[in-house]
DNA sequence: CTAATTGCAAAAGCTTTGCAGCGCA
DNA sequence: TGCGCTGCAAAGCTTTTGCAATTAG
C-alpha cells in the first residue's frame, strides 16, 4: 500500500480511518473537501469513522504536508492532497467548484511586493472568486 | 456629523452603537479590527454596547459598502474602512499586524487567469502571510 | 504489551437569532 | 407614536478536547 509508505514517514500508524481519508483525496473528482464532506462520504460507504478522528487526522496531515489547508469564505476550512507545486485557486460563485492556477509573474511580484516592504514571505493565499461564464455550470453548492 | 451622511446613504439610523463603531475605523492606528477588537476598545471608554449589536453592525456596515470584511487565516472575521481602492495585504506571522499593498501588474494577471479559464472575476483575495525583517516589529499577537 | 489512536460527548470559539424593551425620526 | 434598533441570553456552527475503550506494531 502506497499509503502506509507517506503515513509512515509522517511517524502516524497506518489505522483505518487514516487510510480512509487519504483514499477519499484520492479517489474524488473534487479535490477539495472540508471535514463534514469527508465525514458525509465514510457515512455513506459504511466507514463509519468518528467526526473528531476526522478533524484529527486532517490536522494531522496537514502538519505532515501531505495535504494543504485552504480558508476559502464561508467559515469551514477545505483541504486538498499536497501534489507539491503551489498553486491559487479560483472559486466559482455559483457551484462553489474549485479550479486552480498558477501564474509565475504573480508569484515573482509577490515576493518582491513583500521583500520591497520589509518582509519576508512564509506563505500566500491567492484566491478568486468568479462566475463561470461556460453553460456547464452545475449551479449547486453555496 | 459626517457619519450621519453616511448612515443615511446606508438607510441606517444614526445611533449611538454606529457612530461609535465608525468612529473607531476612523480614529485608530491599527485598521483592521475584530468584532472582539471593538466590543473590547468600546467597553475600555465606557461605551457599553453589546457584542450581539457590534456584529449586526458591522454586517450592516459591509453590506453597506463602508466596511470591507477579511477571513485572515485564525477564524475570525477583520474589517477595514472601505477606501474606495482595492489592496491586497501582507500579514505578519509574529505581530499580527496587516499592511496594504497594491500590485498593478499582479491585478491585471488575475483578471486575465480568470478570464482564459472561462470565468469572470468578481472578486479576490490575496494575502501574504510574512516575518518582518525590521527589528521594530513588535511581536504582540497570535 | 504499551503507546498511539479512536469514538463519544462535552466544551470551546465565533457568530447569529429571538424577543422584550428602548430610542430615533 | 411607530418602527427600527439594542441588549441579553440562548442557540448554531465549526472545531477542539477529555477520557475510557480499542488497536497497531
Amino acid at each position: 500500500m502506497d499509503h502506509q509508505i507517506y503515513l509512515k514517514k509522517a511517524g502516524l500508524k497506518s489505522t483505518l480511518p487514516r487510510i480512509k481519508v487519504l483514499s477519499l483525496f484520492e479517489n474524488n473528482d473534487e479535490h477539495h473537501l472540508s471535514a463534514e464532506d469527508i465525514y458525509k462520504q465514510l457515512l455513506l460507504t459504511g466507514d463509519d469513522v468518528g467526526l473528531a478522528t476526522v478533524y484529527r487526522v486532517l490536522t494531522q496531515f496537514e502538519q505532515a504536508g501531505l495535504l494543504v489547508r485552504h480558508n476559502f469564505e464561508g467559515g469551514k476550512s477545505v483541504f486538498e492532497l499536497n501534489q507539491g507545486e503551489h498553486h491559487d485557486h479560483i472559486v466559482c460563485l455559483q457551484c462553489g467548484r474549485v479550479e486552480e492556477f498558477y501564474d509565475a509573474v504573480i508569484e515573482s511580484r509577490q515576493k518582491k511586493a513583500a521583500a520591497e516592504r520589509g518582509f519576508s514571505m512564509q506563505d500566500h493565499s491567492l484566491n478568486i472568486y468568479a462566475n463561470c461564464t461556460k453553460p456547464k455550470c452545475p449551479n449547486k453548492r453555496r
